[in-house]
DNA sequence: GTAGGGTTAG
């Protein structure tokens, strides 16, 4: 049973390469219009090679010379007007460019090659992806000194773009002047770069760093740090802070900001912030794009607020922006979410009229609305549907359906969907996997569990919490108890804290089959865990450890919770750990009970006692327990005095006095009675 | 002469 497979990495990445950005299916006319009125900043068309080649340029830089084609007319115009010197730099800068061998290419040209020369040329490796060549050429500069922040900050950044956050911060961290180190284009670069690896508590541990030893941030630097709250639990309140340090600093957001913001707050609940900061932004002159407009859709439909979402289409249809297949999926999404499910199925057929309904996305909506609803049949009709126009169903559409029919209870035709799954598609994740892992389970086929769980390891998908879950709910099922337990381990090993009902019914399970350091092991896991516990579970762990007569442990459970244990459970601990417990903790036991409010009994002072009689090397003990009787008002009975004095030549005359004072002698008031609770 | 964002599904 491997469960925890030895790639660190997730299936999840290797089945779904990054997406590549949507592009607006808008017509031409209207996409112009949206272009120049989209105020996003303009970063993309500045950076888009044929805005760059259309730009005029009266007195060309290096820079846009050599990003043209020498063979252009325009460039060897240009070469006429320029000095010697710059013309070498300029072809010197292409031979590198182009050289197949960049030691010998750089050993020719470089001496020719300035700083802002060879930055050129690692933005140009950078922008390629040419990572080898641009760590080869980085080192060149690095042991030439032809190296400037500007250097650094492009390389970090590729670096980090080339997903090797480790290495970026290596770079950080080896810069040794203080300046250069506080410079705020290589702290965003390398802010950037962690939060785009998903480091976003070691982007802001790294971020209060950089403050201590001099960083002024800027207003990049606060806008790089809000992108990492995107995809972070409690990603609002980490913005919010991130805002109110900004401000304080006298920085202002500006659209790149509000646009973050937006979805910060639709993927928090926030729908009323959302609405606030986006009318906020339009107070301070920046006007929305699409995505401003999607994002805010997004958080209304967190609510339901359907009303609220008709009116936004309406004022961003009348600002002049065309709903495109987001826009209108999202509006789906919000009718879905307020159960409005005869618009839902107008706006459906509207996309489909329009060509947007060519991915499974939009009937995922509806039919995952309609089963959550408890609709299943209809969701299975929108799915049938789905089908028959010819829509490609993936993962999403099989998850979904599996899902609700294990839910509903059919899990003949749960199992019969995973197996069309599996024999149709070979694109897995953890969550079709879970989704068919359920399947099975449910359906009791184990065959089928352990060979799914063996292609998740194959294909090295982690098991996420829902595996697990699932995963030990089928073994207890099945009896396999110890199986459930090793599961549960990995589960804990991997940071996931199962839920306490789990716990609790295989623990008590684990009780049943005599596997009591186990059953202990699950207590301490949910114990150890951020999750609540219920008082009843003390009590069920201490018997189990008794019987298991690990006595130690179940010291430790009564000592830290006795206020939850019956008075009945206690005296049965009391009586194990006398009779049968590490004899140096007996007189620590009866101090513990004591302290908790009961009185501790006559028999259970003569078993202690009968202990160290069979062990008189440990006197000092008895004396001790003694001594400690006698400060809390307990008395030594007839009985345990004549045993004591029985066994007098093991202690010595002067100890018998000793314990023997009038203080010890029975007084009738405290006679009899077992423990009671004080 | 360098650095920042993005909308929809399990």
């Amino acid at each position: 049973m491997e469960l925890s497979p030895t790639s660190t990495c997730t299936g999840f990445h290797h089945i779904h390469p990054r997406p590549t950005p949507l592009s607006f299916p808008l017509t031409p006319r209207v996409s112009t219009a949206i272009t120049s009125s989209s105020g996003g900043g303009g970063r993309g068309s500045q950076r888009s090679s044929a805005a760059a080649a259309a730009a005029p340029t009266p007195t060309p830089t290096l820079v846009d010379i050599s990003c043209n084609d020498p063979q252009n007319g325009c460039a060897v115009d240009a070469q006429r007007r320029h000095s010697k010197p710059y013309l070498a730099r300029k072809n010197a800068i292409l031979q590198v460019q182009q050289s197949p061998h960049l030691d010998s290419a750089l050993q020719r040209f470089g001496g020719v090659l300035k700083v802002q020369d060879l930055n050129v040329i690692l933005r140009n490796f950078g922008q390629q992806s040419r990572w080898q060549d641009l760590s080869q050429l980085f080192d060149w500069m690095q042991q030439h000194s032809k190296i400037s922040a500007s250097s650094y900050s492009s390389y970090i950044k590729f670096t980090g773009t080339s997903l090797n956050p480790a290495k970026a911060l290596e770079m950080y961290n080896s810069i040794s002047d203080e300046s250069t180190k506080n410079n705020v284009f290589i702290c965003n670069s390398v802010l950037r770069c962690l939060v785009r690896n998903g480091k976003f508590d070691s982007s802001m541990k790294l971020f209060r760093k950089m403050k201590h030893n001099g960083l002024i941030p800027d207003a990049i630097t606060y806008s790089t740090l809000l992108a990492g709250c995107m995809k972070v639990k409690d990603g609002y309140s980490k913005a919010l802070d991130l805002v109110q340090e900004l401000n304080y600093n006298g920085l202002q957001m500006d659209s790149v900001m509000y646009g973050t913001l937006l979805v910060v707050c639709a993927s928090n609940n926030r729908c009323e912030e959302a609405q606030s900061y986006f009318n906020q932004m339009k107070d301070e002159g920046h006007s929305p794009n699409i995505y401003h407009y999607s994002s805010l859709l997004n958080a209304y439909a967190s609510g339901g607020n359907y009303k609220k979402a008709e009116e936004l289409v309406q004022d961003m249809k009348s600002s002049g922006l065309v709903p495109n297949k987001v826009m209108l999926t999202t509006q789906l999404k919000v009718y879905v979410r307020g159960r409005l499910f005869e618009k839902s199925r107008d706006l459906l057929v509207e996309l489909d009229t329009l060509g947007f309904a060519k991915d499974e996305m939009p009937y995922c909506l509806l039919m995952d609305g309609l089963a959550k609803t408890g609709c299943i049949d209809e969701a299975r009709s929108v799915f049938n549907e789905m089908k028959e126009k010819c829509v490609k169903p993936g993962g999403y559409s099989y998850s979904i359906m599996i899902s609700s029919f294990c839910r509903g209870g059919l899990f003949e035709e749960a199992k019969e969907l995973a197996e069309e799954f599996e024999a149709k598609y070979d694109k897995y994740d953890v969550a079709i996997s879970n989704a068919i892992l359920c399947a099975y389970c449910r359906a009791g086929e184990m065959e089928s569990v352990m060979r799914t769980m063996r292609k998740m390891d194959e294909l090295a998908i982690s098991p996420d919490y829902n595996t697990f879950h699932i995963l030990i709910k089928y073994f207890c099922k099945e009896k396999l108890y110890m199986l459930a337990y090793q599961t549960m381990e990995d589960m804990h090993r991997k940071g996931h804290q199962p839920a306490e009902e789990l716990c609790s019914s295989l623990l008590f399970h684990l009780g049943k089959i005599k596997a009591h350091s186990e059953a202990f092991s699950v207590y301490s896991m949910l114990k150890y865990s951020k999750r609540t516990m219920c008082k009843a579970f003390h009590e069920k762990i201490l018997h189990i450890l008794i019987a298991g007569k690990l006595l130690k442990d179940a010291y430790v459970v009564v000592k830290d919770n006795a206020k939850f244990i019956s008075s009945a459970a206690i005296k049965k601990f009391a009586k194990s750990f006398v009779k049968l417990g590490n004899i140096n903790l007996i007189n620590d036991v009866l101090k513990v009970i004591h302290g908790s409010g009961y009185k501790i009994d006559q028999r259970l002072f003569q078993m202690a006692v009968s202990r160290y009689i069979a062990q008189p090397e440990k006197k000092d003990l008895l004396l001790q327990l003694l001594q400690w009787m006698r400060g809390q008002g307990y008395v030594v009975d007839s009985s345990t005095r004549n045993l004591i004095l029985k066994n007098a030549h093991l202690f010595g005359q002067q100890f018998i006095a000793e314990i023997l004072s009038k203080k010890h002698m029975m007084s009738k008031a405290l006679k009899s009675h077992w423990m009671t609770k004080g």
